[in-house]
This record gives structure tokens, C-alpha cells and sequence, in this order.
DNA sequence: TATGAAATTTGCAAAGTATCAAACTAATCT
DNA sequence: AGATTAGTTTGATACTTTGCAAATTTCATA
């Protein structure tokens, strides 16, 4: 991955709102076995305060810069986090340690 | 820090040119006893292809984002990495994962 | 002190972004 | 089939961002 993409990565994760829906996928993959570590959207909708429109745009980005991928799960839309960019993000953020 | 100031951090490196300057600050950083740790932004400039004034601005955000800081030495402006700011963006980053 | 080099400030143009309302599509439920 | 719920698309508006050119400041040194 090179700085360009790298930047593109970030700069899907520096706005507020959009940060927030990412960790908030993250956190229900992380923690939510109930639901198959899968993330629906519907719930997110209520906790942030923008609306839907808003929402399914920021997701885009997300999903654009290769953090998250979605799917439809019948009614739903679900979220994951793909794990291979953002670790490899980390990854090159952490540079020369280790 | 909370999501807005995290937000606020990785807007200032969501941008290819000012992403490439503070790699390139920190790199020097950490690579060059020769001149104590400290980046001259001057070399900078002739390697990045955008102007001075654009630089400047740019060094301003990343500094304004409390990702480097900046001071003069002589005739010359040297930056340096604030590795506070940026080991507690990698630990928020991080999450789970230890 | 006058000249020059390094960097900043200001003002501006072009492009991009966030958000919403309204209209739309897709899936479900009665 | 008709009504309902979830999410998307479109179009508009207000705002932000990037970058440059020109003018200005800061510092060093001839």
C-alpha cells in the first residue's frame, strides 16, 4: 500500500460521524456473538444523530477505501470490518517499531 | 481522547501531500543522527512538489493536530515528530488487540 | 545596513464534502 | 396486492480544502 492509499484510508476514518460509525462496526464485530459478529445498520441509524441518507453516503466511503464490506441480510444491511486493510494500516503506522 | 480529537488527527494525515510530509518528518527523525533527530523542512520543500506557502499550511494542520511540532533553528525551520499524540492514535487504533 | 534566502500571510479560484429533503427501490408483513 | 420498513439515489445548498501568486516577515551574512 502506498502513501496515497494510505491517505485514502485515513481519510475515510477523519470525519467524526464516519469514524464513529466505523469503530461502531468494529466494536459489534468484536463483541457481538449473538449476531454472528455482524453489524446492522438499522441500530447504528438511531445512535448517531444524522440521517439515513447521510449515513448510507459515509458507508460508502468506508466501504470504498476497503474497511468495511456490507451485504444484505434480508431486511438488513450488515457491516464488517475487513480486516486485512485496516490491519495493514496499523501496520504501516507502527513503522519502524518492532 | 475521544473521537473527535482522534478524527481531528487523522484528518490531518488524510491528505497524500501532507501524509508524505509527516512520514518524511518522522522518518528523519528517526534516521538522522547526523542532524540530532530534527527534520529541515527546507529539504522538504525540494522534494514534495508543491509550494512553499502550501508546505507551510500544511505543516501548520499537522501541528495544529499535535502530530509534530516545529521551531526554528537559525535561518531554518526544523520539525519533530510529537510521539505522544501519535503512539496514543496508534493505541486508540489498536483496540482490542494488545 | 543592504541583500538574499527561508518561511509565512493574505487573498483568491477551483474542486471537493457533508448534509438534507424528496423521490425512489427492495424486502417483508398483513 | 397493499402497506410498511430499510436503505439508496438525486439534486441542492452551504461549507471546507488545496493550491498558487504576490506581498510580507525573519533571520543571517556580506
Amino acid at each position: 500500500m502506498d502513501t496515497v492509499q494510505l491517505a485514502k484510508v485515513l481519510k475515510a476514518l477523519s470525519h467524526p460521524n464516519r469514524l464513529e460509525l466505523f469503530l461502531e462496526i468494529a466494536r459489534q464485530n468484536e463483541a457481538s456473538f449473538e449476531s454472528g459478529g455482524e453489524c446492522f445498520i438499522t441500530d447504528i441509524i438511531g445512535s448517531l444523530n444524522i440521517g439515513a441518507p447521510t449515513i448510507s453516503h459515509h458507508l460508502k466511503e468506508l466501504a470504498n477505501a476497503g474497511l468495511v464490506t456490507t451485504r444484505r441480510r434480508g431486511k438488513y444491511l450488515v457491516a464488517k470490518v475487513n480486516k486485512e486493510t485496516f490491519e495493514r494500516v496499523k501496520r504501516l503506522l507502527a513503522m519502524g517499531e518492532d
